[in-house]
DNA sequence: TTTCAATATCTTGTATACAATATCTCCGAA
DNA sequence: TTCGGAGATATTGTATACAAGATATTGAAA
């Protein structure tokens, strides 16, 4: 029973929300498990009603599916579902690099490149909880970069929901090292400000991604 | 005060939120407006729980906006934000259009070919709810084409919030054949399924009608 | 008259109670 | 033994009640 600690007056909901989204995004929380709403109200310490709130949220976000009467889930994806939420992830993560490269600025250039050396250093220390911060803040630096705050939202929600099944990809040192070589060819064209190549090259690396991933489910 | 009908079991939260969205959409309820629970829980003659449901769908969906405890309002862009979400939709279109040109079957062809001439027909004779209609049949099914429906959902949402703005951009009788001569061209490229014209004249489609939007607000 | 603060009122956030529907259990018949 | 249905149980959907924060109002002092 963990406390509900209702920080800075952010209301319960909206902490439960953000519990229950990282729960799943890191795994803890099963795809396909139901989630009851009165088990989670005890282990929240609160009444159903924040609990629902909560719920409603992530279920319009996707994350959970609602069954009508017969409770929520989290999303559950069949083979056929993955490859095209990963098609999808591809053309997306593309489009953002495209659009990067197309108005890079000083700032942003900096931020995808401290990102990358962190990437660099936990792979090459096999940290994978380091590698997996390192590469989340790669990306979402490149989608910052495209100066569009819907695309940000956009790319950074899809990433969440993808989320789960990447992490699962990254088992041995080599697959680190090579990930984050795969960060340097994106940026070289990124920052020579080539958006057909940078999104071409983006494209590539998500590509051999999510292959690997589908291989192994 | 207007029925709840709860109709095939959908619950009444359901259907205020669908209720709602068709209000903000079609411009019945304004930008910046504040909606309050009491009043629409009136207004549906139901208690304000299911109300709230449907809120915080909506307001998850960004919809929505909520400002804490004061209340949630109809997300409300100003210049710069619009420009942003223009150009975001103005991305994705075009994303679509490119991956729509791929792998066009037979079938999303004639969709295709279906809608657009819906939208010759409206445009001809001056009808404007017809043509936003056919516009948006014709919008729908080339996300459609993309076989992705992930992308379908991203695309039409996207296309749910931008609604309000586009809806006022068609004036004159002009505006409509204009409109329905751009989708000629961007079916042309689409049929000859190159990927990169149809993607490119997609773009252009919706950079003229943004900028006679944003130049007109 | 203007300004500030205390109070009243209104609105949202949460808890609890009740209703409706789905799921489970158990018992009897084929 | 297996199948099916009636009742029991559990879980979600909705209503109402209460708590807490925000806005509006009132009144007094400068």
């Amino acid at each position: 029973m963990e406390k509900a600690k209702n920080q800075k007056g952010r209301s319960i909901s909206k902490h439960i929300e953000e519990t229950l989204r990282a729960d799943i995004a890191s795994g803890q929380i099963d795809a396909g498990e139901r989630l009851d709403e009165t088990k989670l109200a005890e282990r929240f310490s609160v009444s159903r009603t924040p609990v629902r709130e909560a719920l409603n949220r992530l279920v319009a976000q996707g994350i959970l599916v609602s069954n009508g009467r017969r409770g929520v889930r989290v999303t559950e994806y069949t083979r056929e579902e993955l490859a095209h939420m990963f098609e999808a992830m591809h053309e997306i993560e593309a489009l953002c690099a495209g659009m990067a490269a197309k108005r890079l600025t000083l700032l942003a250039r900096s931020s995808i490149e401290a990102a990358q050396a962190e990437c660099i250093k936990a792979a090459e220390a096999n940290d994978l909880p380091g590698f997996l911060r390192a590469n989340e803040a790669f990306h979402l630096e490149i989608y910052r970069a495209t100066e569009n705050p819907f695309i940000f939202d956009l790319a950074s929600g899809f990433r969440q929901r993808t989320g789960p099944f990447r992490a699962k990809k990254f088992s041995t040192a080599e697959d680190l090292i090579a990930s984050a070589r795969s960060h340097e060819d994106i940026i070289k064209h990124l920052f020579s400000t080539d958006s057909a190549a940078a999104a071409s090259e983006m494209g590539q690396h998500m590509k051999d991604t999510f292959m690997s991933i589908l291989a192994k489910m």
